[in-house]
DNA sequence: CTGAAAGCGCTAACAA
DNA sequence: TTGTTAGCGCTTTCAG
């Protein structure tokens, strides 16, 4: 195997004839160029088969056409439709604006060298706070993504989890229920503990005083969602209906009642949050609160995209509104 | 907000009172610099919050420490417990030896400039088959991962898909099955067909015919194995086990058999392949095969990383051995 | 042990 | 429209 010198800018200069600047120029599409030449420099570029170097772009430009995703590592987060939701809306926005995504799982400690970077996304606040913190400090533009952070001066794009949650159990009242019981997220997460709020004020707005242990405290996961179930099936007035606070966990509610020999919606009723596509492929569709999770995180890339280039200096603030998908989980209760 | 002017390697210099090149002696850990300016410079260095340029490092290098991680566009696959880890593997890997990961989701059309990165990892040769050739061809170091590619000369780690299918129903024969009858992934994916391929050999080894339609070909989708298995139930002689190659597909698949009713292990014994965590908590731990996807993802960064370095110059072909871990969903059939 | 100087490959004024 | 000339921030010989 040859050791094949990196073809430069002034290769093919050399083949077109022309000066490093006019190559220059074609690439990056400065419309002064003659077409003759242009087409001369194509050719050279086609059949050297020349690439720009990225980092000697970025050191003359003086900016830093990549941005930079960090998740927080905690376990089981990459298991979740969240997270991969959001990887993929970042990397399609990264795609389509021709950024570099770079992508960093940490654990919070690393420093983070975010000189490599133009702009900075944070998946989450959590366990990331004084990474945030010193990017702000440094000067270097950045987007929390998916919390509404009051007490730091930062960019965020969140999503109303509060309104998701109100909507969710709204539903359920106006069909009839009352013994609604809710398995909660992570209350870490700010999502999680939202819509908690939004069962709670929902519950206190129908003037309703919910029996002991109708609200279980999970954390996302498929393991203690089945835990709840089977908590709520030895409650003395059992619940007939679950309010989930992700599709996940509602669609193992979902199997552990079918495993009790129940049915869905006929003897509960299930409602989740996400809008994972998985859950329209059990045997009963489930209804759910959508959030438009893609649509966050490509927006936030653009925003970032924008504070990085200059064109916008202040902060931004995003809330996004989630909505209510009713499909075959929820049905008024038998006795109500 | 000051703008605050970035902090150079010069800024470093005038601040300890040496020369850039001292400075730049410390950053790299030249050893050959006195404890006290060493320690001056580094007070200068804490001072001012300097980081390196990263592109002007690499500029000056003539070397790029960052890898690229792409992967195939197609629906589904970022919902795969598959792909989420070989990102955390890779990340994880890159974390370590202080990478970037520059991440990728490509539909195979984008030329992907390679200019950017040190070398590439291709999550799989399917639909990037022809950037994989084009990398080659350039000279750029890449690896290709979970395929073991015949017909070119690229360096792989792959896992042995057949060995692992041919475990899995080696274990059922074991049990006394012979009624099996086997859910298949995507067949376009080597795995997928590979999975196909052992489970066969097994079954011929045995010296069994199978009754039709024992094989239904599946995509790894949750709503394909519900397909499959409601299939299954309307088989003649019905299957008394079930091998999936995947481990989602075989929670769907019990889900499935338990709706009807039946019980696992004791109606119908179920093995899944991953070793998927989520397969641990439901109402029956899942006997599967478990494959070392976060390490088959590290490693091909490790090999990567060498090349790069030039510390390698020929091609890495690895295979890595999946295993059978037993759990709660399978036993003897009951009536043999 | 330390510093001066020559690039790395490219962009961006400024001239021509 | 094209070319000349400085750098961008850092590493790396090569002297001192």
């Amino acid at each position: 195997m040859r050791k094949k010198k990196k073809v430069s800018i002034e290769d093919v200069a050399h083949r077109a004839n022309v000066s490093i600047t006019t190559v220059s120029r074609v690439i990056n599409n400065v419309s002064t160029v003659d077409p003759k030449i242009q087409a001369r420099v194509e050719e050279a570029i086609a059949y050297l088969k020349y690439q720009p170097n990225i980092s000697a772009q970025r050191l003359a430009r003086g900016l830093n056409n990549a941005v930079g995703l960090v998740m927080p590592g905690y376990p089981g987060i990459f298991h979740s439709f969240y997270a991969i939701e959001l990887i993929r809306g970042i990397g399609h926005a990264c795609e389509t604006l021709r950024l570099d995504m770079v992508f960093h799982i940490t654990n919070g400690f690393n420093p983070l060298n975010s000189n490599n970077v133009g702009g900075i996304i944070f998946a989450d606040i959590i366990e990331n706070r004084k990474q945030v913190e010193h990017t702000l400090e440094m000067g270097i533009p950045c987007m929390v993504i998916n919390n509404i952070v009051q007490d730091l001066d930062v960019s965020y794009v969140a999503i109303d989890n509060k309104a998701g949650a109100v909507m969710a159990t709204d539903y359920l009242f106006s069909l009839g229920h009352q013994k609604i019981a809710m398995i909660t997220g992570n209350l870490k997460t700010q999502g999680g503990f939202q819509r908690l709020e939004g069962f709670k004020e929902s519950i206190q707005k129908h003037n309703i005083t919910l029996p002991d242990g109708y609200t279980y405290e999970g954390d996302y996961s498929r393991r203690c969602a089945r835990q709840a179930t089977e908590y709520f099936f030895n409650l003395k007035p059992a619940p007939t209906a679950i309010f989930a606070s992700s599709d996940d966990m509602a669609l193992e509610a979902m199997s552990v009642v079918m495993e009790h020999g129940l049915k869905i919606p006929e003897d509960i009723s299930v409602v989740g949050f996400d809008d994972n596509p998985a859950s329209l492929y059990g045997s009963v569709a489930l209804t759910t609160i959508r959030q438009p999770l893609f649509h966050m995180a490509e927006s936030s890339v653009k925003h970032l995209n924008a504070m990085v280039l200059g064109k916008k200096k202040e902060r931004v603030k995003v809330v996004l509104t989630p909505e209510l998908v009713v499909r075959e989980s929820c049905r008024p209760p038998k006795n109500p």
